[in-house]
RNA sequence: GCCGCUGUAGCUCAGUGGUAGAGCGCGUCAUUGGUAAUGACGAGGCCGGGAGUUCAAUUCUCCCCAGCGGCACCA
């Protein structure tokens, strides 16, 4: 009704360029740009009012800074295209199949996704015709109108026509709200909006991806909706350019070049645990060897300790009642050999395989008395852990069940924390640049509802964590309730080929292992008190790390990572000893380098080492000989430089240096 | 663990209700060539596993297992 009484007064309208527009009637962002011509009525999506975006049909009623949203506006157009773009699947796919509920279909990175409930679940095929239906709907243009409802009747509304998810979510917004629903034809959602004018703005530059299983809101206790994946982009050039990087993303993939590279594989009767080969193993030791170099420079020192532990152990540090269902449990007996008799006998000693090294580190503190001189001790532990966890959680590299982290435990005094966590972030970044990772995301992970400890302890560990990242510099996001059980944590990510996140680095305050497991030291005033644990790592796991790092780089790891930095090869066999002399002289100034003299053509052989990923292919022939020259041709350049073996060699060795940090 | 898809030679993939094919790779022989594929010949397969339907199953059905894409979980 005020809509109405308003719409007889005029409005003034600020333009972006500080012009003033008066409109009478009925004023809307549609009129608006009418009003300003016929070529911005036509290109108009939808109107900035006051900041907020809204759709050009919803009346204005009083004063306002307004600015026309169109095409141009890339980040508003994709934003308004992809939503609209999954509200016209939703009605393609209540038109095609009828009885199917909506439920929710935000934007995400590159797209929007919807969930649907049905009873038989859609699959890849289903999406052709979907689209077809959507190219149907998208011509017929239908008026995409908003409409304001009392939230009461929109339930009942929506629980008539069998939309009890819909009905549901409404349930969860107070009594005597209203809430805005959007009709296009028939066909009505439930949706805060804005929305393009009509469906036609939609466009053609969209694609369905995908299907996939998806929680009702994200409960594995909940029903298992269908989640259909799609992508919408402005024009068919930037559907094919996004599509053309989806491409160029899988040929990183770490599994494909694994295989490719001879790296290692995995295979079923290991699921989740790694079978490295020769060339994939060699980027483990020296990787390890870096970090290990890292840690004793940041005065870590490096401890071994048990595999497999008996569950009392586990019991006791709190993992039996918390993490079992994620652990490897071994029996403590010889194993019987009579066909009718059972295998293990139901009194056999539990032992376990430890998922994580932080309780045995706490036994190796205990040893002895230690004073608050001492601290901070930092134990570091090339852990190999393992952990069950659900198949369909595993993934390559990225996601194993046996893993090697980089792990250590700082034990010391509450009033040390802050300095070590700015210590570790700092030593953190550091690794990352040497390892060529710049763009690193940090989240705060706080309090989680169940948790252990009092929340003045909580108090004091998010501000140290806190206070260490603003001591650093550090950018970083909340993420409310996502800490340990424990403690706050620092999470580090970084991302995949294909833009996926994993987590990598990561700190974690505790107060509570230390108190299970009964770790103390002698303060200055003589008195036992409890040391604080800090949990920390920087790769995570060498595993996943290395998964990342052969994404990251697409394969050519820079020199110092390659397994074999050079193949030393020959035009023809007449070079062959010269060939082993070089290779002889790159080996002896401690190259990993490799000798090929069969018998191929020198394109061929190029084109395979060039495949390898091999960094530096060194081609000798006559010419070379004569002279003490060889032909350097580098990984991904078709130029060759030919210069002398000295020169070569102390080149390669140089920029094959292992980093030693770049802190300072 | 949940939903969907897939499983044929070392790799990438065709294919069929009558027990299988290509390219690359591998082996042998010939070829000695200047920076991304020299040629010929050859070997190689319980068509993921188990059951069922059928005269006959790699092919159709069911059940398992694994891989892949997501969800949940997580380093």
């Amino acid at each position: 009704m005020n809509d109405q009484a308003a719409a007889n007064a005029p409005v003034n309208l600020t333009l972006p360029d500080g012009s003033v527009r008066t409109l009478t009637g009925v004023v809307t962002g549609a009129a608006l740009a009418a009003d300003i011509g016929p070529g911005l009525a036509k290109a108009a999506l939808a109107v900035r009012v006051n900041g907020a975006l809204w759709d050009l049909s919803r009346p204005i009623s009083e004063d306002s800074e307004i600015s026309i949203v169109t095409n141009r506006d890339e980040a508003e157009a994709l934003d308004l295209m992809r939503h609209d773009c999954a509200h016209v699947m939703a009605e393609a796919v209540q038109e095609l199949f009828p009885g199917t509920q909506a439920t929710i279909g935000p934007n995400i990175d590159d797209g929007f996704f919807y969930d649907f409930a049905r009873d038989k679940p859609f699959t890849e095929d289903d999406l052709t015709t979907i689209e077809a239906k959507m190219h149907e709907i998208i011509a017929r243009g239908d008026a995409i109108e908003r409409e304001e409802w009392d939230r009461d009747e929109a339930i009942a509304h929506f629980r008539d026509i069998g939309e009890l998810y819909k009905a549901e979510i409404i349930e969860d917004i107070p009594a005597g709200e209203t809430v805005t629903i959007y009709r296009q034809g028939t066909w009505k959602d439930l949706c805060r909006g804005p929305h393009l004018p009509t469906t036609k703005k939609v466009g053609v530059a969209f694609k369905l991806m995908k299907v996939a299983g998806a929680y009702w809101r994200g409960d594995s206790n909940n029903a298992m909706l269908t989640r259909i994946y799609g992508t919408c982009w402005r024009d068919k050039k930037e559907l094919k350019a996004y599509l053309f990087r989806l491409e160029e993303a899988a040929k990183r993939d770490h599994r494909k070049l694994g295989r490719e590279m001879d790296l290692f594989h995995l295979q079923e009767e290991a699921q989740g645990s790694v079978f490295w080969h020769p060339q994939g193993y060699l980027i483990w030791l020296q990787l390890e060897a870096y970090i290990r170099g890292r840690l004793k420079d940041a005065g870590y020192a490096e401890i071994k300790t048990p595999q497999i532990l008996d569950s009392k152990f586990w019991e006791q540090s709190g993992h039996w009642s918390k993490f079992r269902e994620n652990m490897f449990v071994v029996p403590d007996e010889i194993p019987s050999t009579d066909d009718d008799a059972p295998v293990i006998s139901a009194g056999a000693k539990l032992m376990a395989l430890k998922p994580m090294n932080c309780p045995a580190h706490v036994q190796v503190f205990k040893q002895g008395t230690k004073s608050y001189r001492d601290l901070p001790i930092r134990f570091a532990e090339f852990g190999c852990c393992h952990r069950n966890e659900p198949h369909g959680a595993l993934h390559g590299l990225m996601r194993v069940r046996q893993m090697t982290q980089d792990d250590a435990h700082i034990f010391c005094r509450e009033d040390q924390v802050t300095s070590e966590s700015v210590d570790f972030c700092n030593l953190l970044f550091s690794v990352y640049r040497d390892l060529g990772f710049g763009d690193v995301k940090v989240l705060l992970a706080t309090r989680p509802d169940v948790r252990a400890g009092a929340d003045d302890v909580w108090d004091k560990a998010e501000k140290g964590l806190e206070d260490a990242l603003i001591a650093g510099g550090v950018r970083y996001e909340m993420a409310p309730g996502e800490g340990a059980f424990y403690g706050p944590k620092l999470e580090f990510h970084l991302q995949d080929a294909i833009g996926r996140t994993w987590q990598c680095g990561t700190l974690q305050l505790d107060f509570v292992l230390p108190e299970r497991l009964d770790a103390a030291y002698i303060g200055e005033d003589g008195a036992k008190h409890r040391p604080v644990m800090l949990h920390r790592a920087i790769l995570g796991t060498l595993e996943r790390f290395i998964g990342i790092m052969i994404e990251h780089y697409a394969g050519r790891l820079p020199l110092w990572l390659a397994p074999t930095q050079a193949v030393v090869t020959t035009i023809t066999s007449d070079a062959d000893a010269y060939a082993t002399k070089v290779h002889a002289a790159l080996v002896a100034a401690g190259l990993r380098a490799r000798l090929d003299v069969r018998n191929e053509k020198i394109n061929y052989k190029v084109r395979e080492h060039s495949h390898a990923k091999v960094p530096a292919i060194l081609v000798v022939g006559q010419k070379e000989e004569e002279e003490g020259l060889v032909s350097v041709r580098r990984l991904g350049s078709k130029n060759q430089t030919v210069l002398p073996l000295e020169t070569a060699l102390e080149a390669l060795v140089l920029e094959g240096k292992m980093p030693e940090g770049d802190v300072g």
